[in-house]
DNA sequence: TCTTTTCCTGACCGTATGGTCAGATTGAAG
DNA sequence: CTTCAATCTGACCATACGGTCAGGAAAAGA
């Protein structure tokens, strides 16, 4: 009987190809968006055959499915950097630096984000409803508690969320406008650094932290 | 000679029709993005035939051009909001008002907006670095005056621009992901308000203006 | 070495898309 | 009514796209 147990075999190129592919399709899509995106243009980037893509990803959909998850996993890694202390501007400002070196380590990523949420999350909607849901309302409840112990201003928690996200992704999603207004230069480093103090001090006092 | 000066003429039908396919493009665009857009979706959802839309808009481009000029006049009106006052609580208090009624009444336009500017803004590259950087110096200038004369703290000013764009347009950009969050319905009058004044007194604290 | 399975790819296909065009229709002007 | 330019549209076209497939190449097992 032919059966196909998933054993590890020759699953070294394979992990080779599958990352090589998944890259360049982060890239294409964040650039292009799902429909400007061609599956030629993610072959040509990834160097190579068009037909390899569709070996190891059958459709242009589950090749972008790979991609939103794969973001979706690094954005969940920054999330619990809000966890593990009872001081809201260490925990809220640890959580500023994550997701903005997440916006400067991964724009693309960000982009691809974005863009599947703004036409409706018609991929991710059930991670919306699931795991970003359950996220939230433990955040939500751990800001209510820092309110109630005095620590910080009583804010509405979702808005102050919704801030966080806006304005940490905003140097991803936008940073093409950011560059034109930079000169034409992207950020360096001392001003990368500089760009999170200023969201983490603004923030910070604005929610009465400091 | 056959000349054709542009003297008004049956300019009724033509303005209702332009308007009516500005309209549809704007919503296709916004849900599908460019390359997912379709001549033939926005001709159906205006209620006309394709070839009609070609009559008016020659290329696809071209419809889209005029849509993003669209709601760059939109963003400019609001843009004057920061002005006419001495006192930064009330001008950029005005000035976050008015960007969350353009996100509540145009998300579409800003979705359009926001994913020109994620792909490398290729059709508004020169407003950007025309009439928004002179718009954002002029707005530079003038925070550091309010800094100078005591009224606000020493933030950095364009960071704070960063910051009052990311999170009001997050409300239009991701109000899908806030739908969801706010258990599947669209936020009520009563939200808005909230959230408006909530994002108003977290960044005028932020930047000590209160 | 021989066999088997996985991996790879050039050539091909059906479809959908942006765009064209010849001709019909409309409505203002004389 | 006649004229003429503006408006409108069904039918059509060339192209590009996502996806398929037969068969070759390469590696692993025996």
């Amino acid at each position: 009987m032919p059966e196909t147990p998933p054993r590890p075999r020759r699953n070294l190129a394979r992990a080779r190809n599958e990352a090589l592919i998944l890259q360049a399709a982060e890239k294409v899509f964040a650039e292009a968006g799902f429909g400007g995106a061609t599956m030629q243009l993610i072959a040509d980037v990834a160097g190579l055959p068009k037909a390899n893509l569709h070996y190891y990803f059958a459709t242009k959909e589950e090749l972008y499915r790979r991609v939103v998850q794969t973001i979706f996993e690094i954005w969940l890694q920054a999330a619990s950097a809000m966890d593990g202390t009872d001081d809201p501007a260490q925990g809220i400002g640890a959580y500023i630096e994550a997701k903005m070196e997440i916006s400067r380590r991964h724009p693309n990523g960000s982009k691809v984000w974005a863009s599947e949420v703004m036409h409706g999350a018609p991929v991710i909607q059930d991670y919306l409803e699931t795991t970003l849901r359950d996220w939230t309302a433990g955040r939500v409840a751990l800001i209510h508690r820092w309110i109630a112990s005095g620590r910080m201003a009583p804010v509405d928690p979702e808005k102050l969320l919704y801030m966080l996200w806006a304005t940490t992704q905003h140097y991803a999603d936008f940073n093409h406008q950011i560059e034109t207004l930079n000169g034409g230069k992207p950020l360096s480093d001392a001003q990368w650094q500089e760009a999170t103090e200023a969201v983490k001090s603004m923030i910070l006092r604005g929610i009465g932290a400091l």
